[in-house]
DNA sequence: CTGAAAGCGCTTACAG
DNA sequence: CTGAAAGCGCTTACAG
């Protein structure tokens, strides 16, 4: 109606349409402005009758206090941040949907960058344009720089699965090398010898972490891993790597970084010869995702506990807005071993 | 530092840490705040000096400025509110992860609601406290008052996966008859006669869709489906459907709302038989998950194209952004019938 | 090219 | 209990 209505030629109109204001429902109703605002504030002196006028007048006109000009007075505006992994990965999707369920819960609103593949650095710091109140970031490599940018910005950053050492910034991780650990001591006891490692992505610290587990344990046995690779977390990736070790070596182990990576090594084994698994040959994955506990695939696994990391930044964040100042903190997850039917 | 020094009692502070703000960097480098404005602004009048120099200002001190009091202005708020089906579900994960990278390329910041089970009414209240550039709603059953509050703010909404009449609103939704009715073709082409399905929660329009796409693609056949279950869309539900359903009926072929619950009709059905797919029994799923192609499943499938969908969206939304008056529209896509090996 | 001023929609002391 | 006023951090005409 009136965007068409006016004679200014289609110039790309940056203009958003009007909301309806606290202004609005004040002349509607005969009150101030400020009784407006009283009738949307809990505890605010506010007579009875005239709060249930201003209620049912802003009801009517379908009246919402505009979060953003509120949060311009100093007030938390309850956005956070989160800087997912790859939303394509499995446990990186259930891990969000549980994080941003728990933060809805909480009155939080989420601000999701990422979905899949790399994050740039210029879509971070569009989101910094916004005042969060925390930022969240999950998983790797993430750029020295914006800590120091969300410092200056005064927004606190809370890291999942990666520790990071800096000011008012918390950090939750599950601890990757104990995972492993307890993969390798679990089939060394069942006499397994030669052991293959599937990880992922080098650059990643939690990857070495992981790696470390494995090996160090085998050491404590006078054993050294025969063989290992690294690919990208997927199914495909931890597939092709099966493929190679198994023309390669002549393992009895794998252990692989993540539940997806060690699905598609268990495919690929099955492939060479269906009924290898846990015959010959232990496959043990890392994370416990939904799908390892399907039938089909009955996967050993080693579990990242999600609702435990997702309460931990939840206590966290709170605990952070409530002292902005307060001593950083890390919290450590036990990792939990899954036993099922490929080891 | 600064808040542990003052005397207040730890009152829960419901203030944000202050930031950087262009009157700061005005200061600092010695120019108007207009000045600090306008280097920010593209295509803004200001010496070339005089940007330098506040740009450089501005970086040293980590200003950025603030969206949301930019936003008071009448400008475009690139908030993008996103109420997402369940993110458990390996479809609408994929979905929103495409989604969610989609809109962080073209700049708009996707506030995620949901995650898991039902949105509470009360969330989508509140998310709408901000001023939201446009909502986007995946799948099913959203109260019909919710469209009337998006009016009354001004804030259009697109849904994906099911089509609404409403004024300003527009849809993109997958071709659900035409998706089963292919894929009943297929199998009665093959010489299956005796069809189950198993559909997901009967409430959604698109169930209803899929379903109508079996029952009438036999009927022109001279055909009747010999029994049906819902399930909520999990491989679990899937699984349990088919155990009925094998249990009770011969079937030779079951048609499946979504992969997942056919995943779980193939796992079961290879539990009772493990040849029986596809000698004497066809699986068909719906939405073509990353796993349908896995080799341990190699599900036949109707694809719901993702990509496309997103694309449909974006351009629904920059359409919509650029005319908030035009005309509605309801965009179809047709669903690709994907032959692999369970039929 | 540039600064002072008005205004976006809210909240919050400040007086009554 | 209530309204008028100041102010949050920005942008954008308005004069120079």
């Amino acid at each position: 109606m009136s965007g068409n209505g006016t004679s200014k030629p289609s110039t790309l109109t940056q203009r958003r349409p009007r909301r309806v204001t606290a202004s609005d429902v004040a002349k509607a109703a005969g009150v101030s402005r400020s009784a407006v605002s009283r009738a949307f504030t809990d505890g605010a002196y506010l007579d009875d009758a005239k709060r249930t006028l201003i209620k049912s007048t802003a009801l009517q006109l379908g009246y919402q206090p505009n979060a953003l000009a509120a949060s311009l007075q100093g007030n938390r505006t309850n956005l956070v941040g989160i800087i997912a992994g790859d939303l394509g990965n499995h446990y990186d999707s259930e891990f969000v949907a549980q994080l941003v369920s728990g933060l809805n819960a909480a009155n939080k609103w989420p601000l999701v960058l990422g979905g899949s593949e790399a994050v740039t650095e210029e879509a971070i710091r569009s989101v910094l344009h916004f005042p969060l109140d925390v930022l969240i970031v999950r998983g790797g490599s993430i750029q020295a720089s914006l800590i120091d940018d969300c410092a200056k910005l005064n927004i606190p950053v809370i890291f999942s699965g990666h520790v990071v050492d800096a000011p008012n910034t918390d950090c939750v991780s599950c601890r990757n090398a104990m995972g492993t650990a307890l993969a390798t001591e679990l089939l060394i006891a069942k006499g397994r010898r030669a052991f293959g490692y599937v990880g992922g992505p080098p650059s990643r610290t939690s990857q070495t972490e992981r790696l470390t587990g494995v090996t160090s344990q085998l050491q404590k046995h006078g054993l050294e891993l025969v063989a290992h690779r690294h690919a990208d977390f997927t199914f495909e990736g931890g597939s092709l790597c099966a493929q190679e070790l198994l023309a390669a070596y002549a393992l009895d182990a794998i252990i692989c970084a993540n539940d997806a990576m060690a699905l598609g090594v268990l495919s690929a084994a099955r492939i060479i010869d269906k009924t290898a698994v846990p015959r010959d040959l232990s496959v043990i994955g890392f994370d416990d995702i939904a799908m390892a506990c399907w039938p089909d695939f009955n996967l050993t696994t080693i579990r990242n506990p999600i609702e435990q990391t997702v309460s931990e930044i939840l206590r966290l964040l709170e605990a952070r807005l409530e002292d902005p100042d307060k001593a950083k903190e890390v919290s450590m997850i036990d990792p939990i071993l899954i036993e099922r039917g490929t080891h």
